[in-house]
DNA sequence: AAACAAACTTAGCTAAAACTAATATATTTT
DNA sequence: AAAATATATTAGTTTTAGCTAAGTTTGTTT
């Protein structure tokens, strides 16, 4: 087995994690509704389709729906499993929620597994020791009058 | 009054940073010092910093010398200023020295300056409780067998 | 001061990812 | 079923940031 797919950019990860969000339920999704999903025109979501169809991550067929492969399922839940903890984490230290998903999809596709176990290695530590948090948020609440 | 100085780009930040650090101690820096310090061919190099010097982000001759302008040094040295932030962070969480600064170049770009200051924020926070990260390392010591 | 080496610049190419405009296909309405 | 509408694709352009190759300028040696 090689590593093949792994050399994903981090555009080919935000379509392949949207695909998997939005086929989630239905087992499928469309060009159109990725596109407006990713606030890129449709025209930028077919090309990008097309290239992940030749990875075999996604089926394709023009002017057709957009379904996951095997390969695809399994890559794209590990990253929305990412999207998560960045996401948790950025709203744990006190990002608000208007700007935490924007911050989220910049940081999630730079950073490396090892970064991922860490902060999620945190985030459990902040799940089991709940009062770190509260001293965290009487610290902050004390330190940020205004912005 | 036009867009002035505040829509670098990521690279652009990062050439502009490493000149900083690079001519902190001397005053000035060079092409290809500026270069191999970014793992970068010297023409690109060239290229960027006449953009930055018709940003009036530095002052640049032709085969002359790197100098910082005052707009420059200022943000250069927030920008240093929040990749250290960034640095520490990432160290704390436990991200290993071997990793740490190539994370942190991947992060420091992407954020926004509310994060920063979330994170920044918390590392005073940790500062001032250095048993919450006691604690943290102790719990990460039980959850953390083999990678 | 001539020759050589090092540093720098220019020109031109590549790749990723976006865009618009034009065209093609599919679906829905009448 | 024809017309109208919605959805997709293709082709071609733009921007950013890298590269190589070739040519300039500067500096260092002899």
């Amino acid at each position: 087995m090689k590593k093949e797919n792994k050399s994903l950019t981090a555009s080919m990860e935000d379509y392949l994690e949207m695909i998997y969000r939005l086929s989630v339920d239905t087992g499928f999704t469309r060009i159109h509704e990725l596109s407006s999903a990713l606030n890129v025109r449709p025209p930028s979501a077919t090309k990008m389709v097309q290239r992940l169809a030749e990875l075999k991550l996604i089926k394709y067929e023009k002017y057709g729906v957009l379904i996951l492969e095997e390969n695809g399922k399994l890559l794209g839940s590990e990253l929305l499993k990412r999207h998560n903890i960045i996401e948790n984490f950025i709203k744990i230290i006190g990002v608000d929620e208007t700007n935490a998903l924007e911050e989220t999809e910049k940081i999630e596709h730079t950073v490396s597994t090892k970064t991922i176990e860490c902060i999620d290695t945190f985030l459990h530590f902040i799940e089991e020791n709940p009062d770190v948090l509260t001293q965290y948020y009487q610290y902050r609440f004390e330190h940020t009058s205004e912005q």
